[in-house]
DNA sequence: CGCTATCCAATACAGTTGACCTGGAAACGG
DNA sequence: CCGTTTCCAGGTCAACTGTATTGGATAGCG
């Protein structure tokens, strides 16, 4: 247990004052060139509250995240965080960005850790067991994930912020299955789109047993082993 | 400044009191054989009341679905609802257990319908298939167990209910797989409980792509296609 | 110093929510 | 007929929702 959350509405913050840096990227408005006599670090702030949410959609689900809510597990008042966040769609959509991003990160740097020179399989593995929930943070990455999911089914802006990254990841396997079969690792014939989008939804439902404790993290390893088993032959 | 947003509540029932028959069962009552002033048929309203609870759901997601909504869109009071449903939780319940329900038949009835005997694979991509959203009713379906879904990972009894059908599916995958060994149309290593749940798990996923408008329903039927190629070989 | 913009706590507001309650209509057994 | 029970429309209620507003603290700039 690394974070404990004190049901304490009283503000002990106060320590990230003093990160407040440049930030000359003014995300959504133009100002007049003004000088600006602002101190904090709009950024920061928004992650902050966007971690915030996440602990509490974690454990009660997005909907039952309310503005007063988030508000009191980032020690602040309701209305500073109206103040980063005009509406509480903002702060949806922002906080989806930044778990997507984090998530992407990840499982860049899961790939980035292999040593020497991976065989495709290797960066494979690497990717998809980092779309697993196989550590806290990755849960609680795909469990908030899954709560945006089923507004996303309606909502058309989350969904195409959903559908972004899919094409890029499976050109990314693309070309790795082609590597392997370059490599004589496998069968021509498998190094396709499909075989790419496969893979992807595979691990997607996984994941989705893992959240629902139908398997241990485990589990979902050894079946992700055993589909690339499949894939490139039990070597 | 009250905002009236245009909700066509009108609902022009009023036929469907006529089919009250029998329906001798009492679905959770033990009645002590005082005589049954009851008219009305528990069931078949609980049941109205779920299919107007699943049309919100899949407009709107099952939380924006309050207890007024789904009576307006039932055509039925407020008050009438809560007779049959005490707590908005009974309901929820209820309706998750129905929509499992019914979609259970469906594949139920697929496999029937299949011709004569019917390889093992055949069973298995009808009934993988049947998990599919391919036409507007499974769509609805798996739309509301998706809303479900992500109430379950926070909730355990509706964890429960939707972990209970998944050994009975895989073990039903794995005799099917075990038949296509006998029937020399399979490889004996890959019938296995790991490879079932592989299957169950990439059909979900499929699924789940199908609902964000990734994949078309072709799409996802092909990708299955393939996924069933790859585990018996591309005949 | 003033001026102005940022930052933010507190409160108000208008609406919705689920649960509960009341009272009466309807159907049955007697 | 009466009494009992089911059935159900309507209303009430406290709690909660997202948003808007007010007022003041703070800080940079001329």
């Amino acid at each position: 247990m690394q974070k404990r959350e004190a049901r304490s509405k009283k503000r002990e913050r106060s320590k990230k004052r003093e990160e407040r840096e440049r930030s000359k990227k003014r995300e959504e408005r133009e100002r007049k060139s003004s000088a600006v006599p602002k101190k904090v670090d709009h950024e920061a702030r928004r992650q902050e509250i966007s971690a915030a949410l996440w602990r509490i959609a974690v454990t009660r689900g997005l909907d039952g995240a309310s503005l007063r809510d988030v508000a009191a597990e980032a020690g602040i008042s309701l209305g500073r965080l109206q103040h980063y966040f005009r509406t509480k769609d903002e702060m949806l959509l922002f906080a989806l960005r930044r778990i997507n991003q984090l998530a992407a990160d990840r499982v860049r740097e899961r790939i980035e850790a292999l040593a020497g020179e991976p065989t495709p399989r290797e960066v494979l593995r690497a990717c998809l067991s980092g779309m697993l929930p196989l550590d806290e943070k990755s849960r609680t990455g795909l469990l908030v994930g899954a709560a945006y999911y089923v507004r996303a089914v309606h909502d058309p802006a989350l969904r195409a912020e959903a559908q972004q990254g899919i094409p890029e990841l499976r050109d990314f396997f693309v070309s790795q299955l082609q590597r392997a079969v370059e490599r004589g690792e496998l069968d021509p014939g498998r190094a396709t789109a499909e075989e790419a989008m496969l893979l992807i939804g595979t691990v997607d439902g996984l994941a989705t047993y893992v959240l629902l404790d139908v398997h241990e993290p485990e589990t979902a390893l050894r079946l992700l082993d055993r589909c690339l088993d499949n894939l490139f032959g039990k070597g």
